[in-house]
DNA sequence: AATCCGCACAACCGCAGGAGT
DNA sequence: AACTCCTGCGGTTGTGCGGAT
């Protein structure tokens, strides 16, 4: 049974987009969504298929992306997460608001697995001195101290983090050029969200995106983390007992959650062993 | 100044699964 | 139930850039 190729490779353009292509695409899903990907690049007059213009679109060009360096904070999180999750980058990416799977799975093989790599090789040093503790007790004692730890830093740094927002007008320009008239409005909307300590309603965005708020759809708006799924993963019976993102309760202070959400996984699975 | 090398990240590819018919 | 279409996901590749030699 043939799958239809994912695109005609007949006068279809492959490779980097340029700024003319972005602004079509941006403009298009503003006034018309992106219903249906496949027929969106036919319709919006674009030369790629519909896998790349929706690559690009989440990737890349969605208003709430946040773009720029990964603060310790989110690299902990991602580091604890694909210890429960693996390599479910997409899951991973509902709880770091603003990230792609696309960007952490970059980061992930970047950055974290040397330094993990790097921390196992620092922490095998002082587990072997400690080795008279259980397996379990000493999975409980690294995660405890580190999830604790990434609380405190995160407490810290939140305050630190809202201030680089608002003074350096981060990343949104950092692409390989700025889509000026679009996402700097998106990139102050969102830190006035920031400072607000609050996240906007997904229809803050399609309003904003759509001019008139029309059919502008699932933007992956920050506002549903909280409503994030973890159908078929250990989290799953976590959230039905009342808790939400635990990123964004953990900036709001909510340490014992995150001490909470821990120490039930780790009844809920049994973790790798390093 | 030229070349090499490694890193970072954008983009592509193939597959799986859900939805519709 | 069988088939097709479409979307989303994860793995992989390609490319540009900066630092080292």
């Amino acid at each position: 049974m043939g799958r239809a190729p994912c695109c005609e490779k007949m006068g279809l353009k492959k490779g980097p987009w340029s700024r003319d292509e972005d602004q079509i695409l941006i403009s298009y899903i503003q006034q018309h969504g992106h219903p249906n990907w496949r027929a969106l690049p036919k319709h919006a007059g674009l030369l790629r298929c519909g896998k790349s213009c929706r690559l690009r679109w989440t990737n890349y060009l969605r208003p709430d992306i946040k773009r720029g360096n990964f603060s310790r904070e989110e690299e902990d999180t991602i580091i604890h997460l694909h210890e429960m999750l693996g390599n479910r980058w997409s899951v991973i990416a509902t709880n770091l608001p603003g990230r792609t799977d696309n960007e952490i799975k970059n980061v992930w093989h970047t950055h974290l697995k040397k330094r993990l790599e790097s921390d196992h090789q620092t922490t095998n040093n002082t587990t072997k001195r400690h080795k008279t503790k259980s397996k379990r007790d000493s999975n409980n004692s690294y995660h405890e101290a580190s999830v604790v730890s990434q609380c405190h830093a995160q407490q810290q740094h939140n305050s630190q983090d809202e201030e680089q927002l608002i003074t350096t007008q981060p990343s949104c320009s950092e692409s390989s050029y700025d889509i000026e008239t679009t996402t700097d409005s998106f990139c102050v909307a969102k830190h006035e969200e920031i400072e607000n300590e609050t996240f906007l309603d997904d229809s803050f965005w399609s309003e904003t995106l759509s001019g008139e708020g029309d059919n502008m759809v699932e933007s992956n708006s920050t506002s549903n983390i909280s409503n994030v799924e973890f159908s078929s993963s250990p989290l799953t019976s976590i959230k039905n007992e009342n808790i939400s993102n635990p990123y964004i309760d953990c900036h709001l202070g909510g340490m014992d959650q995150w001490y909470d959400i821990f120490t039930r996984i780790e009844e809920l699975c049994e973790l790798p062993e390093f």
